[in-house]
RNA sequence: GGUGGAGUGUCCGAGCGGUCGAAGGAGCACGCCUCGAAAGCGUGUGAGGGGGCAACUCCUCCGUGGGUUCAAAUCCCACCUCCACCGCCA
């Protein structure tokens, strides 16, 4: 839900985020009635109802001979109540479907526009050439035996894979890699389940727009996560931060699921655009004073992986469409595919304010009681899809592939991988 | 999957269908006592929403959602969670 007072107050805030994000501002309006509604309702029944309460205690000190009438009277107050009470839960629900349908405000500083407007606001490390043809990761991948994408398909179909060999051992080196920085940094480990209940990805956004975007086990109304930061952000619902709780920073490592529903020409070689893979995530809960400071750390943490990795990249401050609903400012790393020529997203990370903790009813204590903090998340590794590019940007000629200098201790200290 | 038990305020824990927003502890806050502290004693101590300058007042909340009743923490149903045992199982 979003923050109705706020909405009532800033109502063109909401408007203009609306319209930034290519969504209808009209929305905020609906929601201002629904609110009007609701709040007449409500009045409405508590009135009834306390009329009916004081019918029945009134019936107590009734005389036996008082009573029949006196029961008759409260009966027909109580089918009113009922009345009332039934059309304070329609106007609930009215607001409350009303409400869901507004995005977060956007911040003022993101760029306004769709995918093409998104700003380039730094390129760290070289593009790198190649004195012979770049492979692509498949290629790479399978003279390594590393990646089995065939026998992927055969078992569970198209965007499915196998890590073999070495495959499976870099992805282990990368886990363990990206867990050791999160560790450095005071980030507390956290294995994630990776199918969770409906109020858990409703409260973090991805029921809204993107809903085709997730796999849901009807037999038993769960849903697969797409990242673990929908287990990371519902971890702490309804609960209260005591003082000096914060900030609290978890990194997640599940299994992450999307359907890439409408994706069906892109990607559909390798494993950069795949319906599962394993993902290391960052989740922090701050106060929301401290969120613009640690949405830079974030992305300066995501930065610093890269580096390692040595992979060259660029950021991108995301333009207002690209935000999704419950982001406020997002900023992507998009690191560099010899084989496709272009940079591609490997991290992203959005400061999320207090959307999701509206929602999930996850607060801090203040002096004035307790209020939403604020959440923000922040890709670590993306397993897959950086194995794809670790493979096709450090490849060589031969057909090998160097091992960034960091991730050698993780690998055995292995400083090439050969094909067999 | 089956059977049995349980879910009450910050915590522990009582609770006959009306007098229960809820006994009693503990904790916490303030005060008394003390040189100071502990112990003692006294007072106070849930949340959300609506109305009033205010004293104050109304509504909602006893796992969640329904139902019975004039009236439900208390009765009925479903679900969730936890505990115990059985079955199955990585």
């Amino acid at each position: 839900m979003i923050d109705l007072r706020a909405l009532r107050e800033a109502a063109q805030d909401f408007r203009d985020s609306q319209q930034a994000r290519g969504e209808d501002p009209a929305a905020v309006d609906r929601v201002l009635a629904a609110d009007e509604r609701r709040r007449a309702a409500v009045t409405r029944a508590d009135g009834l109802r306390a009329e009916a309460n004081a019918a029945s205690k009134a019936i107590q000190s009734a005389t036996p001979d008082e009573r029949p009438t006196m029961i008759e009277r409260a009966k027909t107050l109580k089918d009113e109540v009922k009345a009332a009470e039934v059309e304070q839960s329609e106007s609930d629900a009215e607001l409350r479907t009303a409400a869901m349908a507004v995005g977060n405000l956007v911040d003022p500083r993101a760029p306004v526009g769709g995918e093409a407007d998104s700003v380039v606001i730094e390129t760290i490390g070289e593009v790198p050439s190649y004195d012979f043809e770049p492979r692509d990761h498949v290629e790479i991948g399978t003279a390594l035996g590393a990646i089995d994408i065939e026998r992927g398909a055969k078992v569970s179909g198209a965007r499915f894979y196998f890590l073999t060999g070495v495959g499976a051992q870099l992805e282990l080196a990368l886990v363990n890699l990206a867990m050791a920085q999160a560790d450095a940094a005071g980030f507390t480990a956290v294995i994630a389940p990776a199918l969770v209940r409906p109020e858990a990805m409703e409260g973090t956004g991805y029921l809204g727009a993107h809903a085709s975007e997730v796999y849901r086990l009807a037999d038993d109304d769960l849903y697969l996560v797409g990242t673990s930061e929908v287990a990371l952000a519902a971890m702490h619902s309804d609960e209260v931060f005591e003082t000096g709780a914060l900030p609290r920073r978890y990194a997640g490592f599940s299994s992450c699921f999307r359907r890439e529903a409408g994706s069906y020409g892109q990607d559909t070689k390798g494993i950069i655009r795949v319906h599962w893979f394993d993902k290391v995530e960052m989740f922090c809960f701050v106060e929301p004073a401290q969120a613009d400071a640690e949405h830079q750390r974030l992305l300066d943490w995501e930065k610093e992986f890269l580096a390692k990795l040595e992979l060259p990249f660029q950021v991108l401050d995301i333009a207002t469409a690209d935000l999704g609903s419950s982001a406020t400012r997002k900023f992507d790393c998009e690191a560099w595919f010899p084989s496709q020529g272009r940079y591609r997203e490997l991290t992203s990370t959005s400061n999320c304010m207090t959307f999701q903790s509206r929602r999930l009813a996850v607060r801090y204590r203040t002096d004035d009681g307790p209020a939403p903090v604020a959440t923000l998340n922040a890709t670590l590794c993306a397993i897959a899809r950086t194995i794809a590019c670790l493979l096709e940007v450090h490849q060589q000629v031969d057909g090998s592939v160097r091992v960034p200098e960091a991730l050698r201790p993780y690998l055995g200290g292995r400083g090439v991988l050969t094909p067999a």
